[in-house]
DNA sequence: TAATTTTACGGGTATATACTCATAAATTAA
DNA sequence: TTAATTTATGAGTATATACCCGTAAAATTA
């Protein structure tokens, strides 16, 4: 019977996938971290922060941070929003043309994973992952 | 079909499994990383840097770092090795007892989400992050 | 309208992670 | 034996992440 901890099993075969993706990426400047913002801003059509943070399931905080190093790097930018409080980000030309060039490298490395797993198993994937993350009863331990 | 990215659902995933694991061992004081770092360090008896690095899969550098947080906890200490180089890593009686408290909370959240894949799952997963994890063909991008 | 609460963001601090470079020690080659 | 290489670690820098707190603006309530 197998007693690894799945936490640390997930976590380091994510962070495998990370690495393969970002080898895959390389060329076109884009990390997968932050071609998969890229992207989330692109089809939110200028979110706030925390629309953002909500869609990307992070925390504000970090999100803010992540996307200070897209706005140093030009990829991004931000208006005030409706709201004095907030402001909306949008993808720059130059972030643009980072993704366009990121998204058929992007499809590289998925569609050879997906091939991998097959359709029955990318969807069985999916299953498990959704059962591993709901929250455990708390009377249960 | 689903279109979201592979790596960065499974990361998603692993940060909120991480999240359940450190709630479910909260009143040990150790999260989730913390005791998987010391199981491993116990297990090997003494590793040096290097090699609990190669064995947790992680950058020496990085690991270096997690350690010195462990070593301020008082978890753990160090000892010269068998080389002027080199150090041995090894559990403190503090580190120890931390361990064997956060034992049982482990098991609690581990067996919790076993129960959920059943058995037969619990190999797929195996499998699949195996397929996930091997690098992919230079050329066929 | 004035006071309170909620919302949006940013900063401080901290862990986790990696890459690169520096240094010192050990090993190998010349 | 001296020089070159490899090995072990650590420090600098950087991203990714989260929690907590502060501040300002908006919304709600009294």
């Amino acid at each position: 019977m197998k007693e690894t901890c799945l936490c640390i099993d997930l976590r380091t075969a994510a962070q495998k996938l990370t690495q393969i993706y970002d080898d895959a990426m390389a060329s076109s400047g884009l990390s997968v971290t932050q071609f998969s913002q890229l992207n989330l801003i692109r089809t939110l059509e200028g979110p706030t922060l925390t629309e953002l943070a909500e869609a990307s399931q992070l925390e504000r905080s970090t999100l803010g941070r992540n996307l200070k190093v897209l706005e140093k790097m030009g990829l991004i930018n931000t208006k005030a929003g409706a709201d004095a409080r907030s402001k909306t980000i949008h993808l720059s030309r130059r972030g643009l043309n980072a993704f366009k060039r990121a998204v058929p490298l992007w499809y590289g490395a998925q569609n050879q994973l997906l091939d991998r797993l097959g359709l029955e198993r990318r969807d069985q994937l999916d299953d498990m992952l959704g059962l591993l993350t709901e929250p455990l009863a708390a009377n249960q331990v």
